[in-house]
This record gives structure tokens, sequence and C-alpha cells, in this order.
RNA sequence: GCCGCCGUAGCUCAGUCGGUAGAGCGGCUGAUUUGUAAUCAGCAGGUCGGGAGUUCGAUUCUCUCCGGCGGCUCCA
């Protein structure tokens, strides 16, 4: 081809155009929509990714990225990632940039470096901004092997990453400013696209590789505008807002105490939520075949052997040593079950066998892992085994993926399914697993269930189906589970006699829908903002009366309403009507009556609901039918 | 557990360049009897997370322990 030969380029649309050869990227999509051009970032050549600034040296596809495609996205972030590096640089010069990758959030980059502080922080955004106004460009050079290893003499992350390029690919590094990084791109035009961005924070990590020195990582998000960026700013400014915590504590739902970290206390508020969990979840159990049993806490060493669990989780469990003897506190409830479904011979005809065990469960989780409701060492799961044939199977994980759409979808929580296959290490023959993990993948296909498959994550005796939920704010919390296991029932060598006469193991579905009363209810908390359906709220009205002329009314009221089986609280008279409305409505509560003259002279309530200004006039008996009647639906709203 | 940061009244936070601390809300008491998001006044409440060290003197500086937060890792 010879130079200026005009070159065919073909657009998403189908439209083509004939540009000289060497015309960058950007200027070819520029003739094609002018009107976007300006919000194209990068570009997709023949199906890869490339800088506007690439010149076109033949006839090809040419598609653009904006920050609306994921691609598009990541290509941003990670030159927000290289624009950090550089003020990072610029501000400790003897920092040794290793990596900066985009994530699901944003970008973080790792730096060799002496430990951070907030004062770092507030000098890398002060010489980011001076880089973005200054709008310096992202420059693309080839360089040789032996070029690149001279740039980066003093960093070995990068040597590193050099001697990994491979054989015939060339290495390539940008230039920012003064600041040169090796990469492979592409990247945005120059940092004037990067006015949106924002660093949150550092900390520091450690590296999974034996010998390696501590990384300080500074994390942050990217936006196209400055305004994006604040309408994320805001959005995570209301997280906090709504953070389980603060909102526990708030409405006295719970507490944690420095003697007991990690312990969750349910205050009388909390506790009524726990057991109107448990009585949504035991209803259930009660229309699908369930029994409920109760096992010890705790049980001797042996008993873990036998499970697997001393040698798989031994590190996580809590012991006891009692006259010379060591116990263990159950971390799971499986040993339990089993020990039950074993302790007298079994007919196939009690199959499928499910029992349902709601009992406390210790696990020592590592103490910089605890958070708050979510991530604690006492906890209840919604839990339980089903004893059953291999045949039988399907049909029982059938039933539990129908309960879980029910279950979430009364919570108004969306959810994602996460297939989790063999780990690393595991119990019993790979083959048996094989199977097993098919099973579970042919039912979430059969059910037109799109989910993830998380590699090596499984339990060590079987494969499983996560449940994430996530709270408004798209956050995602696992929870739910059901867990295939062939393993432990053959460990503890439970057996049934089949209509063949015949001993067989029996298989077992372990399972929970809602996951944990704590982690679930804290992600509900954060996902309603502590602003519960009523059938859950602690306190399900709260009767005002004007003055206390109408409190023996509103009592009567009161009465009415608890014969029916509500929760109510009754205001004192001492603070102004306004106040209290305030504080009923600070305090989340879904239905607020006011009694006045006028009310208690014909028998009415003038009711306000949560969050609504206008209140709306009942009689008594329409009150109390009212709110009976959407509590007893579940009703997500007031 | 690892790294960094943080810990002042029940809660949210101010403050002390080393001389033993304040506000708002909440609580209690009194007055007010109130018509839909804050009536007024008064009072109580803190060995400034625990321990040790430096100092004439530590809530303030140092060390250490405990707890929390953000990440890492791990998980329901």
């Amino acid at each position: 081809m010879l130079e200026g030969e005009p070159v065919h380029i073909r657009f998403p649309d189908g439209r083509g155009v004939d540009v000289p050869r060497g015309t960058p990227a950007g200027g070819a999509l520029a003739l094609w929509d002018p009107g976007r051009a300006g919000t194209f970032l990068a570009a997709l050549w023949k199906g890869l990714p490339v800088d506007l600034a690439s010149p076109l040296l033949e006839g090809g596809e040419l598609a653009p990225l904006s920050f609306a495609d994921r691609a598009g996205r990541d290509i941003l972030q990670h030159s927000a990632a290289h624009l950090l590096a550089k003020a990072l640089v610029e501000t400790i010069p003897e920092a040794r940039p290793t990596v900066g990758p985009p994530t699901d959030e944003g970008f973080y980059y790792d730096f060799e470096v002496r430990p951070l502080t907030p004062g770092d922080l507030d000098a890398i955004r002060t010489a980011m901004h001076r880089s973005v106004q200054a709008r310096e460009a992202f420059r693309r050079r080839e360089v040789s092997r032996d070029e690149a290893r001279t740039l980066f003499a003093r960093n070995p992350y990068k040597l590193r990453y050099i001697a990994e390029v491979p054989e015939g690919e060339a290495v390539s590094v940008y230039d920012t400013g003064a600041f040169t990084d090796l990469c492979r791109g592409p990247h945005v035009p120059d940092t004037g696209w990067l006015a949106g961005v924002h660093v949150l924070g550092f900390s520091a990590i450690t590296p999974d590789a034996p010998g390696s020195v501590p990384l300080q990582r500074v994390r942050g998000v990217g936006f196209p505008t400055p305004k994006e960026l604040e309408a994320y700013l805001k959005l995570r400014a209301e997280a906090e807002a709504r953070d389980h915590r603060t909102i526990g504590s708030r409405q006295e739902l719970f507490l944690f105490l420095d003697e007991a970290p990690g312990f969750p206390i349910w205050l009388p508020k909390g506790m009524v939520m726990v057991r109107e969990l448990e009585k949504f979840v035991t209803e259930h159990l009660r229309e699908a075949g369930y029994a409920e049993i109760r096992t010890p806490l705790l049980f001797a060493q042996s008993v873990y052997e036998t499970s697997g669990h001393w040698e798989h989780y031994r590190e996580n469990m809590f012991l006891s040593t009692v006259e010379n003897r060591v116990f263990g506190w159950k971390p799971m409830n499986c040993p339990g079950s089993m020990l039950v479904f074993g302790s007298r011979s079994r007919s196939y005809r009690e199959l499928p066998l499910r029992l349902a065990e709601f009992a406390p469960l210790h696990r020592l989780e590592a103490s910089g892992t605890l958070h708050g409701l979510t991530r604690v060492r006492e906890l209840v799961q919604d839990d339980a085994h089903i004893f059953c044939t291999e045949e039988q199977v399907e049909a029982e994980i059938r039933v539990l993926l129908r309960w879980i759409r029910e279950a979430f979808s009364t919570f108004r929580l969306t959810w994602s399914y996460e297939l989790s296959t063999r780990p690393a290490k595991f119990l019993g023959e790979a083959a048996l697993w094989d199977r097993a993990e098919a099973t579970l993948e042919k039912l979430l296909k059969e059910s037109g269930i799109e989910y993830r498959v998380s590699p090596g994550e499984g339990a060590f005796y079987g494969p499983k189906i996560d449940i994430h939920i996530r709270d408004s704010l798209g956050r995602p919390w696992q929870t739910g589970t059901i867990q295939l296991d062939y393993q432990i029932p053959q460990r503890f060598r439970l057996e049934y006699q089949g209509p063949d006469g015949q001993l067989h193991t029996p298989v077992v579905v372990h399972r929970t829908i809602l996951g944990t009363w704590e982690r679930f209810l804290g992600v509900v908390i954060e996902h309603c903002a502590g602003r519960f359906p009523p059938w859950l709220a602690p306190v399900q009205a709260r009767i005002l009366p004007v003055t206390e002329h109408q409190a023996p009314g509103a009592n009567g009221l009161a009465d009415e309403l608890r014969a029916v089986g509500l929760r109510v609280e009754v205001g004192g008279t001492e603070e102004s009507l306004a106040k209290r409305v305030r504080t009923a409505e600070l305090d989340r509560v879904p239905y607020i009556a006011v009694l006045g003259e006028r009310e208690i002279a014909d028998g009415s309530v003038a009711l306000r609901v949560r969050g609504q200004k206008a209140n709306r006039p009942m009689s008594r008996p329409e009150f109390v039918e009212y709110v009976r009647d959407r509590v007893r639906r579940r009703e997500y709203d007031p």
C-alpha cells in the first residue's frame, strides 16, 4: 500500500468511509458520527481496544468506545489509575508503582512505598487536579525490551511484567507529561478526560506471593464528568446514612459490646424482627413438610473428625476443654442432623426426611473481618438438611429455587445465583463431584436462571448454589445457599433400607434460604433504610392523643390493635403533637394514628402513613382492619 | 489475622500547642395540654477505651493491650 492511499473503514451501523491511510481512529469516528464524537474515549479496531490516536493502516471495522460501554468505562478507570500513579510518584518520588487495574467499583493502583498518610492523599489529589487542568496527553510508544528494561531499571515489578510480555508482542509504554508507565493500553486521549476522578482512600495489602513486601493500595473512582462524580459521592453518602450499624443503634435493634466482639446482642425491638423472620420461614417449613429438631451447641471432637470439620474447619471453631475432653462449638448444624438421622435404622419410605434446625452457631472469624451484623461470630441460620435418594434431589432443589424467588420477592430484594464448584481441599471422589455439579447446573438452566460460576468456591463436602442479595445501592451479600453433599452422609455411615431390601447411603441437601437472621436483617435494614415493611416493623402503629383528654380513647384503640396481634405504642402528651409526629416519623413507625376531640367524638382516627404528609381519616374498625390486613399479607409498603 | 486510621457524655461531635473538658440531641424535673417533622426553663450525666512510661503535672506525648472503621484475606 502506498502512503496516503485510502483505506476502507466500516462502522457498526454498516456504513463505511474511505480515509487516507494513517488517519487516527478518532478522526475516522468523527467523520462517522460528529455529534457523539466528543463522548468517544477510545475505539474498537477489528474487535480490539485502541487509542483514538491510533493510526488506521489498513481497511477494517471500527467502533467507538464511550463510558457507557463496560470496556470504555474500564479504559477511563485505568487511565485514572495512571493519573494517580503519576501524581503519587510526583509526591513521593521513591515510590514504585506495580499494577493499577480497573475494578467493578472503580480502580486501584498498588505501590511499594512507605505507609501513606492522609496528608499524602491531599497532595496526590492536588497533583492529579493540576494534571487534569493541563490536559496532558497519554502518548503511546512501542519500545524494545532493552529500552523497557532501562526505563524501569529501578522497578522490579515492572521488570517482571516486561519479562512476562509474550514473545512477538510489542512492549508499549505510555507517557503522561514526565511520567512513563509500562502499559498495554489503550487510554483516554488526555488527562482532561479525568476531571471526574476521585481518590477514595488507601490501605495496605499483603500480596499472595511468598516473601513479598506489603504494598499500599490507593483506590478511586472515575466518571466522565465532575457532575457524575458528585452524583456518585452523594449516593455513597446516602449509603453511609443507611448503614445498618447506625440504624440499628438509632432504632435500638441490636448492639455490640467490646467484651463480646462479633457477638450481636439483640435488643427488644430487634428481637421482634428476628422472631418475625423466624415465623416467616417456619410457615414455609410447615407447608413444605419439614420437621424441626434441636441438637447440642457443643459436640466432642470425634464428631467433627467424622464430619470432616476437624480437618477442614478447625481453625474457624471455638473449642472448649472439659474434663480433659475437647468439645467444639458447632459452626454448622450438619453434624447434629447427621447424628439424628443415624440414631436408628431408616426406611426409604421416610425419605425425603427434612430436618430443620435454627441453632446458634459459632465461628471464629478473624477479628479484622467482623462487620456489624453482616459478619459475626455467633449466628443463626434458617438451616435444614434434606436426606433423600439421588432420584429425589432434583425435585427437592426445584422446590427450594421456587421458595427463594418467593422469599426474596417479599422483601423486594434483587438477588443472583452463583454456582460454586470443587475447591482445592475437598472430600470424596472427583467423579462424584462432577455429577453433583452437573445436577446443580442442570437445575439452574432448566429454571431459566442466570448464574455465575465460581470455580473452586464450593464447600469442602460438595458444590453449592449460593444466593447473593443486593441492597438498594447494589452491593452484593451472600445469604442463602443450597449445597449438595454426597460425602458427610458416607462419613457418618448413614444408611436407609431401599425397596430392594439393600442398604443405601442417602444424599443430603444442606440449605438455608435467608441465610442467617443476622446478615439478612443487616441487608434488609440497609435495603429499606430502616423503614421496615409493617409486618416486620418492631412497632407497627403509634397512637398519638392530641391532649391527655384523648388518652383513654388512645389506650382503648391500642387494646383493639393488640387484640388482633399488632404491635402498638401510645404516645404521651408532654410534648407538642408536632414533636411527637416528628419523633414517630424518625422512629420509622409505619402507621401514626392521631386521636383528637373530633376523632373521639365520631369514633374515627386520623391516620398518617409513614412518609406521607396527607392524613387519611377512617373509622376505627376500618383502621384496625386496614393495618391488620396489610401486615397479614406482608405488604412491603405501609 | 495482616496494613493503615480512629476511640472525648446514651448518640453526633467540638476542645485542650501538656495545667483533669464543652455543645446539640437524648435523659430527668417543672411549667405548658398542645391538630400532623423540634414549646420553654432548670438539672443530672464523662477516672477523655484499659494499662504502663516520660513529666512537677498526661485526656493531650510514647509504648502496649482492647475495641471500632477502611481495605487485604475469608465467609452466611
